[in-house]
DNA sequence: TAGATTGTTAATCGATTAACAATC
DNA sequence: TAGATTGTTAATCGATTAACAATC
C-alpha cells in the first residue's frame, strides 16, 4: 500500500463505502463495478477508482470488485480489527445513550471503563461497563494503555478533562462536548469532534437559503 | 447579499465561525482582524475574507470586523432567528439525551412534540415536551406545519418513518439513525445526518495510519 | 474472442492562497 | 497623515472528472 498523503476527503468517504459494501454484502451481492457503485452512492466511477487506488489494487478488469474482498480491505484500512481499548468520561444522558446503544465492538473498540462523579453510578456496572470516580482517571491511565476516550462531560469540564487525558497518555479523543478542545500540536493525540450544533446549524442554513 | 452558489465547504465553516465569535463576544473582545481570527482558528486570513465575501461586506478597512456585528450577521445567515418548529421521533436513550441536554432554542428551533410507541411515555411530558404515539404522526403533520424532525428511532424503522415524514410535508430531517435515508431528488427535503460510526471510523483511521 | 472494467495518466474544474488597490 | 486591513482580482494548488491502454 502506498498511502502517501491520502486526502481528508478520501478518508471521510471510506466509512461511507464501508457502509454501502456491508449493505450489499448483507443483500448477497457478490460483485460490483465502480460504475454501479457510483450510481448507488451518487459519486462518479472515476472518483471511486481514484479513491481506492490510494490504498492498492482491489479490482479486476472486466469484472469489477468482489464485494466481500473490498469490504474487508476497507475495514482493515480503517483499522477496525485493531482491537482498540476505550473508556468513556461523563455518564450522563448522552454518555448512557452511547454506552447502551452504540456498537463500539463493530467499530473495533472495546469499552473498558466509564468515569463520572455521581455517587449513584460509581462502583456499579452501567450497560456492562464499570463506572469509576473521575478522580481516579489519571491513576487508571497510568496502568491501562488506552487508545480512545469518549468525552461526554459538561462543557465546563471539557478542556480540563481533555488536558488530563492528553497528559495521561491517551491516544485519541472522541469529543461530544461541542467545545473546541485545545490540543498541543506536538501531542500527537487524534481528536475527532461530533459537533451537534454545527450539524443542526448547517441544516438550518439549507432550510433558510 | 449575493449568495450565488456558496460552496459546501464554506457553509460547513459558518457554524465554526459562529462558535468562535460567540466565544470572543463572551470574553468581551470587540473587534478582530481576519489575520487574528485566522491564527485562532487555524485558517488563512485570505480564506476567511473570501468566505465572508460570499455573503456581503462585514468589515472595515484598517479596523477589521466588529465581533458583535459579525456574530449577528453569521447568525442570521444560518437562519437562527427564524423560529423553526421541530419534533422528535424516538424517545430512547439518544432521543432523551437530545431532549434533555441539547439546546434547540439556541439553534433557533422550538421543540413542539415527541413521538414514540412505548406506553409508559405516551401522554406524558418528557423534558417539557409532550410525547404522542407514533401512529398519530401523520395526523399531527397535517395540522402542524413542521420545519424539522429529529430522527432517533431504531435503524429498522428509519426509512419507514422518514417516508412518512417526507410525504407528510416535513421540510427537513436531522438523522441520527446511521442509516442512509432514501430521499427522492425532487422532494426538496433537507436531510442532515449525524453518522456516529462514520466519525469513529475516521478517528480509527487516523489512529491506525 | 469480444465486451467489460480496471488502474492510471492527462485535462478540467473548483477551492485556497497571494497580491494589491481602495480606504478607514 | 501613515499604518492597518478590508474586499476582490489573479495565481496556485489540489481534487474531481475524463480518457484510454492494459487485461480479465
Amino acid at each position: 500500500m502506498k498511502r502517501i498523503n491520502v486526502s481528508k476527503n478520501v478518508i471521510r468517504r471510506l466509512p461511507r463505502y464501508l457502509r454501502r459494501l456491508e449493505d450489499l454484502s448483507r443483500r448477497g451481492v457478490q460483485r460490483i463495478s465502480s460504475g454501479e457503485l457510483a450510481v448507488q452512492m451518487g459519486l462518479t466511477a472515476s472518483q471511486i477508482r481514484q479513491d481506492f487506488s490510494n490504498f492498492g489494487e482491489f479490482g479486476q478488469q472486466g469484472y469489477g470488485y468482489n464485494v466481500e474482498t473490498l469490504r474487508h480491505a476497507i475495514s482493515e484500512i480503517l483499522g477496525r480489527s485493531q482491537g482498540y481499548s476505550a473508556i468513556l468520561i461523563g455518564v450522563g444522558n448522552l454518555g448512557s445513550a452511547l454506552l447502551g446503544n452504540f456498537n463500539f465492538e463493530a467499530a473495533g473498540f472495546k469499552m473498558k471503563a466509564a468515569f463520572d462523579v455521581a455517587p449513584r453510578l460509581i462502583g456499579k456496572e452501567h450497560f456492562g461497563v464499570m463506572v469509576h470516580h473521575s478522580d481516579t482517571l489519571e491513576e487508571y491511565l497510568k496502568h491501562e494503555k488506552t487508545d480512545m476516550a469518549v468525552l461526554t462531560v459538561p462543557q465546563a469540564l471539557a478542556n480540563t478533562i481533555s488536558h488530563s487525558l492528553i497528559t495521561g497518555g491517551i491516544r485519541s479523543i472522541w469529543n461530544f462536548t461541542n467545545v473546541e478542545l485545545h490540543n498541543p500540536a506536538d501531542s500527537g493525540v487524534v481528536i475527532e469532534s461530533v459537533h451537534f450544533s454545527d450539524s443542526l446549524l448547517t441544516l438550518s442554513y439549507y432550510l433558510t437559503n
